[in-house]
DNA sequence: CTAGATGCAAAGAGTTTGCAGGCGC
DNA sequence: GCGCCTGCAAACTCTTTGCATCTAG
């Protein structure tokens, strides 16, 4: 995907922002703007402190607790989600049109690779289903080790 | 099963954390033992918060962070586990003959349920192949609703 | 006796909040 | 211009650490 700084990409992201701030009667900052396009242009599971540092690099200046304030407005609005591995750090991930999947995290290098599996979704719904439990959301994570640190632990 | 005050019970426990505290030239203090069994009372997902006021409630002194030291060197005994809900404060679980599971954690009332499921493992293990990953460890968590309050919430 | 353990208090790390001033609309 | 938003700093929450003192072995 071709990075394109500022406004000109994530046309359909912007408007679903647009339309959240509108219908609830809030408004389109510049920060709101910068950190989002910050977010989008990551492509992966940041924390508030990695789009801080971001924004701060590209000069957008921000304050921290802005930022915590614009990520849970993102959530709200459908556009990113939380994610919680095991640091106690909290992180989110684009959310608008990224179908739910789940994590592989290498607790050596910190590499996050997601995955979705069919067949875990279907044992998934028989859980639910025995317990009468109504699911709001999930999480899978499983941590160890990815395909190349294993290999270089090896050599 | 019956509840009996202080040394009485957990003998297996006891005798394993003996063995470790032996093997690691470390203490049996009377802290660690009050900890070990509170902790072995409670059966159910504690934070180092909620030992403390346990153990407060039996007078038996302790500093919070004795608590958050020994429920450490619980973990590294293989006496519990390390639990992350959402909301960013760890708790431990029974991990010695406890067998590994997930959980289903209620939103409204805070009930955690814990489930196995075989299938489940079963798309874990071809997730693992697929992508070359050595697990360590792993957790799958659903948040939702139970029962119970989802009929609560239907009166 | 003496290293390891404790308890306290202070420091960290991450997040949230209160409020004066700024800026969309 | 009104009221929401921002930035700062201070408060909060949970956890970790430094250090004098205590205690198990």
């Amino acid at each position: 995907m071709v990075f394109i700084y500022g406004d000109l990409m994530y046309t359909e992201e912007r408007e679903k922002f647009e339309e959240y701030i509108r219908s609830e009667g809030l408004r389109e900052t510049q920060q709101r703007v910068h950190i989002l396009d910050a977010f989008l242009d990551v492509e992966d599971h940041v924390s508030v402190d990695d789009l801080y540092r971001l924004l701060m690099d590209r000069e957008d200046r921000v304050g921290y607790a802005t930022v915590h304030r614009t990520m849970k407005l993102m959530c709200d609005c459908g556009l990113a989600r939380e994610v919680r591995f095991d640091d106690g750090v909290v992180r989110y991930e684009p959310s608008y049109k990224h179908r739910h999947h789940h994590h592989l995290v290498c607790t050596r290098c910190r590499e996050v690779i997601e995955f979705e599996s069919p067949e875990m979704d279907e044992g998934e719904k028989r859980i639910l289903k025995r317990y009468g439990f109504k699911m709001e959301s999930h999480r899978y994570e499983i941590f160890g080790l990815c395909k190349k640190c294993r290999q270089e632990i090896d050599d």
